[in-house]
This record gives C-alpha cells, sequence and structure tokens, in this order.
DNA sequence: GTCTATAGAGGGATAGAC
DNA sequence: GTCTATCCCTCTATAGAC
C-alpha cells in the first residue's frame, strides 16, 4: 500500500483530480470521477493512493510546503514588500493550487491544514506590524494578504509580472500609512 | 409541499443549519445532524423545506437581497467610501453568512448564485474606475474588496464601528493613488 | 406538523484474479 | 499495476400512519 508515489500514472491522477476539484470543489468529486477521467477504474486509483484524503493532501502540500519555507527567511521587522512578494510568489506559482482552495477552503479541513492557514495570516500580521499592534494596523495587514490572494485568482488574465508589481504596489501603499 | 415557511420551526431548523454549516461546511452537515440538533426528525423538515438546496438558498438569500438592494443605489462616479460602506454594512450585517460563505464558497455554486458574486465585484470595479481602466486601478479595487470581505471574518472580536471606519481608511487610501 | 419505515442512489474501500 | 466484483455505509427523499 505505497502512498503518494511519484509514478507517471499517479501524476496523472493528481492533474485529473486538481482540473476537476478546481471546477466543482472537493466534496462535488468522486473517486469514480477522478478514475474516469484518468481512464482507470476506482480500485487502482488506490494502488497509487493509500485513501481519498492522501490524494487530496498530495495535491495541496507542496504549495504549503513552498509557503512555510518563504516565511520562514522572514523574522520581525522584515520589508512588507519583500515578505508579501514572497508571498504572492508562492500563490502565483501554485495559483491552480491557490484558486482550488480559494473556491472550496473546506479543502484545508479536510486536510487538517486550516490552522497552518490561520497561522501565516498571523506570523505575517505580527512581523509587519510588531506585538499589540492598533486595529488599525491589523486591518491593513489583513486586508493586503487577502486582497493578495484574491488578485492571484480573481485577475487569471492578467500577465504575471505587472500583476505582481500592482498588487504590491497598492498593498504597499496601504501598509505605509 | 410548502417552501420556505416562515414557521418558528423552520426559523429554528434555519439557525441550526447556519451554525453547523458555518462550522463544517455545506457539503459536510447532513440533514440528519440539523434534524437532530432542532429535535426533530428528517422528514420533518421536509414538511418545511421543499429540498436541501431549498434550505440552503433560504440562508442566503436575505443576504444577496441586501447587497443586491444596496448596490442599486449607486452607479458610475459613486463615492468609493459610500459604495464600499454600504458593501461593509450587508457583509458585516449578516456576517453569520458571509462567514459560511468565505469558508465554503461552493455554497455559492450549489445556489447558483457564484455568477452573481462575480457581477457584483466587476460592477463595483466599473462604478469604481469607469470603463477600459489601466490593470493597476483594477487591482486596487479587487484588494479593496476581498480584504474588506475578509476583515468582517478573520476579525470576528473587533468592535463594529471602528472595524467599519479602519476597513474603509484602508481601502480609501489604497484606491486614492 | 411530526412520526416510522423504507426506497433508491452513490460514495469509499477491500478481496482476489490476472 | 490494473481489473471485476462486492461490502457496507450514509445520504436524500418519499409513503403513509397518527
Amino acid at each position: 500500500m505505497p502512498r503518494a508515489r511519484t509514478t507517471e500514472t499517479a501524476d496523472r491522477i493528481r492533474a485529473a483530480a486538481l482540473e476537476l476539484i478546481a471546477v466543482k470543489g472537493v466534496h462535488q468529486v468522486s473517486l469514480r470521477e477522478i478514475a474516469e477521467r484518468v481512464g482507470v477504474t476506482k480500485p487502482a486509483l488506490y494502488y497509487h493512493f493509500a485513501s481519498r484524503d492522501d490524494l487530496v493532501r498530495s495535491l495541496v502540500q507542496p504549495f504549503i510546503d513552498e509557503v512555510e519555507a518563504a516565511l520562514a527567511r522572514f523574522g520581525p521587522g522584515a520589508d512588507p514588500r519583500e515578505l508579501l512578494g514572497a508571498y504572492f510568489d508562492a500563490a502565483y506559482r501554485h495559483r491552480d493550487v491557490t484558486a482550488m482552495i480559494m473556491r472550496d477552503p473546506s479543502i484545508l479541513a479536510m486536510v487538517d491544514l486550516a490552522s497552518a492557514v490561520g497561522d501565516w495570516r498571523r506570523r505575517i500580521v505580527t512581523m509587519l506590524t510588531g506585538s499589540d499592534p492598533a486595529l488599525a494596523d491589523v486591518v491593513r495587514v489583513q486586508m493586503a494578504i487577502g486582497g493578495l490572494g484574491d488578485c492571484t485568482v480573481v485577475l487569471p488574465g492578467a500577465p504575471a509580472a505587472p500583476l505582481r508589481e500592482a498588487v504590491l504596489d497598492a498593498a504597499c501603499d496601504m501598509l505605509r500609512r
């Protein structure tokens, strides 16, 4: 019962699952549908993934890991543009996963990672405002993070580089007050 | 087979459904759970609501109606603080519903209202930027809307009036560039 | 207006052949 | 590594008594 192997078939299964879930939401997609799109049967999936949850987790994990790694490079008093830029880059690089999560955040609860995302926000707020910040400062950071994530998904047609600059400009303008 | 009646039991069913869905997500809550919390049996729900979808829709509809009514009061060249303030008020007044939607947006697809929400954003962007806006301007409006919705939910402990002012200050600072 | 009972569908997961 | 066949579970929804 190998778990989340990196065989070629496993990759095709992951790709099919990602596409379907991004469109329909996590809980609207059954293993039968995924298997059909790949061109195999349900039990075949269980050769590559220990369970449904195991499959879903393997979709999200690379994104989680990259954000964690990015945040780990910063500490208190970090430069806002660099910190938010690193977060944007991770969200944009995995924007297929980001879109999937934004469409149905319950996927995070499903793989028990909702607390991780909450942590990200709290850590960014702390790094950018210090301890015991005023409500106004917390609001500005929260709006920057929330809006940033939105833009990687709501404006899919926009070219990457200008979008990145526009988002960071707006976020930094808001934070500078 | 009455639909979405306003009897007292129907209200208790709606309240129970809202609480459960806000915590677990739409598709993690069954009619059995809702019925148990209310203290009745499943078939009793079907006396008050034509279907599962009918129940869910009756939860979201008042919020949708209020936002639509708020947006209808504005047109091209609207004052950003007033327009976003009206949107904030609707989101905050129904913040239990807003939280439910943000936790699991697939609820919108479920009741076929995702397009309505997309429309809101487009209409607000158009009213605040005019036609054929630059990417930078669209980004700022999208970030303002997204961040605004986030803050009504991410900062549940904050008192309403100061939160409202802080959010609108931040949004307007960002838009003024 | 609420109950018991049940139909009917579809889901996740496993056994065992090949 | 993939298949056929199957188990067991939970769900939505309905029928019909009270």
